[in-house]
Parts: structure tokens; sequence; C-alpha cells
DNA sequence: GTCTATAAACAGATAGAC
DNA sequence: GTCTATCTGTTTATAGAC
């Protein structure tokens, strides 16, 4: 416990996590069968109820998993300036500091949900139980989504000046996540409108080229009036 | 067969569609036994064989259904301006009116998708055809989907000049769409995080305020540059 | 720790009475 | 058209040999 910090002796362990994150990623978590789990991971049925006490047990390990493994790849992007100088309270940026710094960010997330190859067992598992919404989307929520949430939030009020925690902050993030996210979920609509087999580099690149435009564009004073957001004209 | 065009002999069966269609739409295809519809529709298994031929059978019907229904309620939304005039040719708009036209289209989706009471059973199923990427998505597709798409990226045309079956066009659209979905498919993530125990009409009406916002300055020349989209700085 | 064998519950489909 | 009863296969979980 002390002297081996990571031996491996989790290689069948390992193996069913690795195989079931992959299933319930693509067939869903009740498509899935803890036989076809086994017989990937070249164990058996019995080995699935020894090491995670049965199959609820394994959706629990997968989402610990992926928050985890999300959590070591977010890191690094979520606190780039929390981290930069003690005195510098880590909170503010300039406006064009922390502009650039979402487009960087939007690019990073395009790019890692469309066609980075780490993500392609995680992805689809965390889309799936953010949309169902099970217990275990608790842990996803909480050690992932937020976070990144909050902190594009305090970039946009870096950018902008507009507090970052209102109502109106807090849903433009999230039409920005939508932009991303949709290229994930409604992956085979896009596909067969574009007339594309799959995504490629050149087409990730293009996507988000788009959505940074779209993002320059409403990040723009565009010298329009936009004074409060309940004057619609309905 | 000639007398009689709409006789209502389908009690059962309707009762069996509209009680599939809700359980399918909350809890999956695979997720949901046709014990469970059949109870939910005061029948017996047996009855979903006899009308449908089987579980595969009535997932059929629901997605034909839904198709219906959608097309009903996008068609009048869709040709407001084919069937205007004659040698209208019903294709050119002004510019202030395709972009006032769009506009106005996603405020309808907005509110059919979050809160009109006819898209409740719809949505869910819809959206989750949408993402497994089952044989029934091909007539979602086709029927609702693709048309809807067309339309819009036409729209952006007459308000924009670029050509409507563009690359940069059709991808620009999906952000448009992405957005609008995400508050469905996200729904549990978006409640959580703006600690909203469930969308309500106001709240509605600022989502959709937003994402209208996000598309006018979108669509804004806002007089910076714009030259071509694969020239961004990286 | 790993695996075979089996138990108990569940799935979808169907036969046949009414 | 409707429904009960049943068939057949599959599911998860588990007991027990190694």
């Amino acid at each position: 416990m002390i002297a081996k910090p990571k031996p491996p002796p989790e290689t069948t362990r390992a193996a069913l996590l690795r195989a079931a994150l992959e299933l319930f990623g693509s067939q869903g978590y009740q498509g899935t069968s803890i036989r076809e789990i086994a017989a990937a991971a070249d164990s058996n049925i019995a080995s699935i109820a020894y090491h995670f006490g049965g199959k609820e047990g394994l959706r629990v390990a997968c989402a610990d998993h992926v928050v985890g493994l999300l959590q070591q790849i977010a890191a690094p992007v979520l606190d780039l300036n929390v981290a930069q100088s003690p005195e510098d309270s880590g909170k503010n940026l300039s406006p064009d500091d922390a502009r650039s710094k979402l487009v960087a960010m939007e690019q990073r997330m395009v790019h890692f949900l469309l066609s980075a190859p780490e993500a392609k067992p995680l992805v689809p598992f965390m889309l799936r139980e953010m949309s169902d919404p099970s217990p275990v989307m608790d842990r996803i929520f909480t050690g992932v989504i937020e976070p990144v949430h909050r902190r594009l939030c305090q970039l946009w009020q870096d950018a902008t000046g507009e507090p970052a925690e209102s109502e109106q902050v807090r849903l433009t993030i999230f039409t920005l996540i939508g932009q991303i996210i949709y290229f994930r979920i409604g992956r085979e609509v896009v596909l067969r409108r574009m007339q594309w087999p799959s995504y490629t580099e050149d087409r990730t690149e293009k996507i988000a080229g788009i959505i940074a435009a779209n993002l320059e564009a409403v990040l723009s004073p565009s010298t329009q009036d936009q004074p409060s957001p309940g004057s619609s004209p309905e």
C-alpha cells in the first residue's frame, strides 16, 4: 500500500473497464449485456460481479474513470492563469487575453470532442450519461461539466465585463457549449447532411473555425443596441 | 375502405402508439419492454404483435407517426412564402425579411422543443433516434431534419448572399440548431447549473432571446474582416 | 482471482380460446 | 380484435470447483 503505489494487479479489472466504457458508449447501458463486456475483455461474467459487484457497479466505475481522466485533461487548461503568479489572484485577465483564451478553449474542446484519439472511448459514454439522467450523471456534472462551465463564465466576464454568474452569461456559455457538443451528439445527422463519410482533421478544423467566428461575433459590441435581454420585440 | 376514410377503429392501436412513444422517449428503446407498453396502454403483449408485428415494428410506427406530426407542424412554417404567389417562384426574400424570418423560426423551434405541450411526447423520441443511428433515423432525417435544414440554409442565403448549400452555410445552420437542441438534450445539465427546477415560459423566452441575439450578431457584417473561413490565425 | 455451471427472473413472440 | 397462457431464448447474479 505504501511501497507499491501503482503495481499492475489490475489486468482483468482494467480490461473490463475499458470494454465496458467502449460498449456502454456505443450501445448504451441497457443495450449492452455483461456477457458482451466479459467477452470483449477476454474474461467471464462472474468477474464483473467479483470486481464491481454487478452491472450497475461497473457503470459507476466507468463514470468515475471518465471523470478522473477528463479532470486530468481539463486541469492544465482550467487553471492556466490561476497558477501564473501568486499576487495575480488568478482571477482577472485583460479583455483581450480573456477573449483569445475563450477562443482557444473552444478550439480545444471541438478538437477533443470530434477527433482526439484519447477522447474516443470517453466522450460517447459521457454524452449518454448526460442525456439519460442516471444517478451517475451527478459525478460527471460536479467533476467535469460544472467546473468547465464556471471557468468559461469567468472568462466571459473578463472579456465583456458582464457578471460571470448572471443568468445571461451562464446561458450564453451554454449556447457556446451547445454548438460544440451538437457536432458530437448529432454526428450522424451532420455527416449525412454534409455528405461526409466521417469527420477528418480538416473538417474538424472547419467546424472549429465557424464556431470561433460565431463566438467572436457575439463577443463583439457590434455597436448596436444590447441594453437588456428581456426587451425583445417579440 | 372508400366510404369511411377515417373511422375510429384504432383505439387500442392508438393507445399502444402513444404509450410506446412516451416510454421509448423517456427510457429508450432497449430500456423499455413491450410488457410496460402494453400495461401503459391498458392492453396486453399480444396486441403489439397483432398490430405492429413486434417491438421493432412498433418502433418504426412511432417514427412514422412522429415524422407525420412534425411535418404537419413544420409545414406552415416551411413554405410560408412558397405558396404566397405563383409567379413569386417562392424562393427569394429580401435580406431583411429573410433575417427576421430566421429569427422567427429560431424562436418557434426553441418554444416548440422546450415548452410546447404537443412536442412533449415527440421530441424525446426523436432526439433518441437521432443520437442512436438506428434504421429508423432515416425516416426522421429525410422527413423532418433535412427539409428544415435546407429551408434554414435558403433563408441564410437570402439574408446574407452566401450560397445556401455551401459548406460554410450548412455548418453555420448546424451551429444554430445545436444551440437550440442542446437545451433539450442537455436539459438536466442546464437545469442543474441554472438551479432551475424546470423550464418555464419565462425561462424558455429568455433562452430564445439569447439565441436570437447570437443569431443577429452572427448575421451582422460587424464591419470586421470575414474574408474566407479557412484563414483563421490559429 | 479466475472460471464453469446453474439458478431465477426477464425478454419477445406466439398458440389458441373467446 | 382481444386476451390468457405458454414457449423459447436471454438476462443478471451466484454457487462452488480450481
